[in-house]
DNA sequence: GCGGGAA
DNA sequence: TTCCCGCAACGCGAC
DNA sequence: GTCGCG
């Protein structure tokens, strides 16, 4: 090759130490976590937030290969490109590849989604560290000159400061105030390299990282009464089981709660209180105190433990839905990423790809779950909490039928009755006789609830008509009704006041909703009495009736062939384990759908079932003066004797 | 979304 | 240790 | 008994 020459000339020498170079494949050494800026003879550089990749070039061509040692240079085109494009023939550069944002702060999600779009020209390799060069193996080579030589390495080679490769610099002193800036900024901490450490290719104490702040989750163990103006409580007292499962105190947390989470974890926490303290040896109970059942999880947000073992400014993050107290162990490796088990990603591993709504955790955040609009699960999650208002009125304490979608509306959904593994056990459970013995259902009461099921991959809501205290009693009647292709709006409005009107004339009062499919439901709220095998033959009575006084129009039959240019009547919903879809629940349909209440005045108008989706129901409920279903309870009726003479149902 | 068995 | 697979409802009415 | 349906 023409151009070796000339690029040898300007490598830098090769420092003492060098040994003859024995193998072609590095692994990259890696920091031992601590909680302390150490002090002496460090250097202290910036902890990056992306992947760790060795660059290795031989004779003038790079591979890019991560922690695992798989070769991404492919992955990586700009980048693989820019490193040819340096004048280095022979060496192995050590740095992480990230994505910058403007601030200069690295961010792994920037980076995920460059790499998930394939659009990674915009990233930097930062490189610190030189383990090779020219042949030479420079392990056994001091940190302070493997630096000197790669800052000389680089310059040579025509890295720029600005450009995509980077020479990462340190400082030799400061590490305390180094790290308080990094915080400051939003940077995940820093790494303290032994100035004068040797290259060793597995974790050590010569590399140390330092993080800004610690994220565990603990037990509530107690809580203390508020001060001031504060409400609710004024702090949890949270706790770990250690190895013999004893719950042991780790401090309290009393920031990071907003008004509606003070108020809710209050109300759960009277609950669950105790006379006894439910730890294992301190604290001892101050006035004030309350100690509670151990079961509540939540996560805290701190910068570091005390010499008691106690958290240093912990915050409130959210609570953990998914985990039950006895999970929560000190300590837990698991929460650390950096000493869990990496992926095939190198690197420190994603921490940052989860979200928290209403208090729960929600991971893959950014999962498109509606291609076609884009709608991602955080987004669903929190149209759940902001409508939780809306929707819980209707589906508290109601057995469920859950729709899930886990990789969303393109991929396989089923549906559940009995909750398994990704329904967390914080949700409540009724279990319920079945034909084959007894099942478990789920149901929901806070806005907690209906986040924790979007986690678990939950997309439709489908109550039962009774609810949990009277599972054997439906409170109201649902009439769906399915168009045949070919039906004009028109005509199912006209069916569904028909029907209506057949309602009211037996003296029942039908409220009227979207279904966010093709289809309208009627809902009669009921006073409870009637068991379901009357409310079903009611229901199916009143459907026949309807069906018989215009035939060529309506049909009770659910054969396809018996649907063509009519209204189907489902009658069906209205038995013992039916569902229908919840109002406000969205849709697992292209659009996101969503089924919604309205007035009988606002049918003609609407257009169409599928109206309103996830994106334009708050511009309508903004307009809304009242809820269209206000009246519901009110409305009220038993099925009396009266109405099933006249449906000769006696 | 997740656990268990296979690789 | 990592990968991949299987699994996650039910009952009615039509035929 | 099996299929289709929601």
């Amino acid at each position: 090759m023409e151009r070796t020459t000339a690029r040898r000339a300007r490598s830098p020498a090769i420092p003492a130490g060098a040994r003859a170079l024995k193998q072609d494949r590095f692994t990259p050494q890696l920091a031992t976590l601590t909680d302390r800026v150490p002090d002496g003879d460090w250097f202290y550089e910036i902890k990056f937030d992306g992947y760790r990749l060795l660059a290795h070039f031989e004779d003038g061509r790079v591979r890019l290969i991560t922690r695992n040692g798989k070769d991404w240079s492919d992955r990586f085109p700009a980048l693989t490109g820019a490193l040819n494009a340096l004048k280095i023939d022979n060496a192995v550069l050590d740095g992480e590849v990230v994505a910058l944002m403007d601030d200069g702060v690295s961010s792994f999600r920037a980076l995920q989604e460059a790499l998930s779009e394939g659009d990674t020209d915009a990233l930097v390799y930062q490189v610190f560290d030189l383990p090779a060069l020219n042949g030479q193996d420079l392990s056994e080579v001091p940190n302070r000159e493997r630096k000197a030589t790669l800052r000389a390495l680089l310059e040579a080679a025509g890295a720029d400061a600005q450009g995509t490769v980077r020479y990462t610099d340190h400082l030799e002193k400061g590490g305390e105030a180094l790290l308080e800036r990094l915080c400051r900024m939003g940077l995940e901490g820093l790494i303290a390299k032994r100035a004068d450490g040797v290259y060793r290719q597995k974790r050590s104490k010569d590399w140390l990282k330092v993080k800004c702040a610690r994220y565990e989750e603990f037990v509530v163990g107690g809580f203390t009464d508020p001060g001031g103006s504060r409400s609710g409580f004024g702090s949890l007292l949270l706790g770990a089981h250690d190895q013999d499962g004893k719950l042991v105190y780790a401090g309290r947390v009393g920031t990071g709660f907003n008004q509606r989470q003070l108020a809710s974890m209050h109300r759960e926490l009277r609950a669950l209180e105790t006379r006894s303290s439910p730890f294992h040896g301190p604290p001892r109970g101050a006035k004030g105190t309350h100690w509670v059942t151990p079961r509540l999880v939540v996560e805290v947000e701190y910068t570091e433990r005390t010499r008691d073992g106690l958290l240093r400014h912990p915050a409130f993050r959210g609570r953990r839905e998914d985990k039950s107290a006895d999970e929560v162990h000190w300590d837990d490796p698991e929460r650390d990423p950096d000493t869990a088990p990496a992926g095939a990603v190198a690197g420190s591993p994603p921490r940052r790809d989860e979200a928290w709504v209403a208090g729960v955790r929600i991971t893959h955040p950014d999962r498109v779950l509606y291609p076609e609009q884009g709608l991602t699960k955080v987004a669903l999650a929190r149209y759940y909490e902001a409508q939780a208002e809306r929707i819980l009125p209707e589906l508290e304490r109601r057995p469920l039928a859950l729709l899930r979608c886990p990789q969303g509306l393109d991929t396989e959904c089923f549906f559940q009755r009995h909750p398994r593994r990704p329904i967390p056990d914080s949700l409540p459970r009724v279990r319920l006789r079945e034909s084959d013995g007894e099942a478990e259902y789920v149901y929901v009461e806070t806005a907690a609830h209906l986040v924790a099921l979007v986690q678990a991959g939950v997309m439709e809501l489908h109550p039962w008509g009774s609810r949990v205290d009277r599972v054997e009693t439906p409170d109201r009647l649902v009439f769906d009704l399915d168009p045949g292709p070919d039906v004009p709006w028109r005509e199912l409005v006209r069916q569904a006041r028909a029907l209506g009107d057949t309602l009211e004339g037996l003296g029942l009062t039908p409220f009227v909703r979207t279904t966010g499919g093709k289809g309208l439901h009627l809902v009669v709220p009921l006073r409870r009495g009637t068991g379901w095998d009357d409310a079903k033959a009611f229901a199916r009575a009143v459907c026949e009736r309807r069906a018989g006084q215009d035939p060529d129009r309506l049909t009770v039959n659910m054969s396809k062939a018996r649907r063509q240019g009519r209204v189907f009547l489902d009658y069906l919903r209205n038995g013992r384990g039916n569902t229908a879809v919840a109002s406000y629940s969205v849709r697992a349909r292209p659009g996101a759908p969503v089924a919604v209440p309205l007035r009988w005045e606002e049918l003609a108008t609407v257009g169409r079932a599928n109206r309103y989706d996830v994106n334009n129901l708050k511009r309508r409920l903004a307009a809304l003066k009242d809820d269209p279903w206000a009246d519901f309870d009110r409305c009220r009726r038993g099925l009396t004797r009266a109405m099933k003479r006249e449906l000769a149902l006696d």
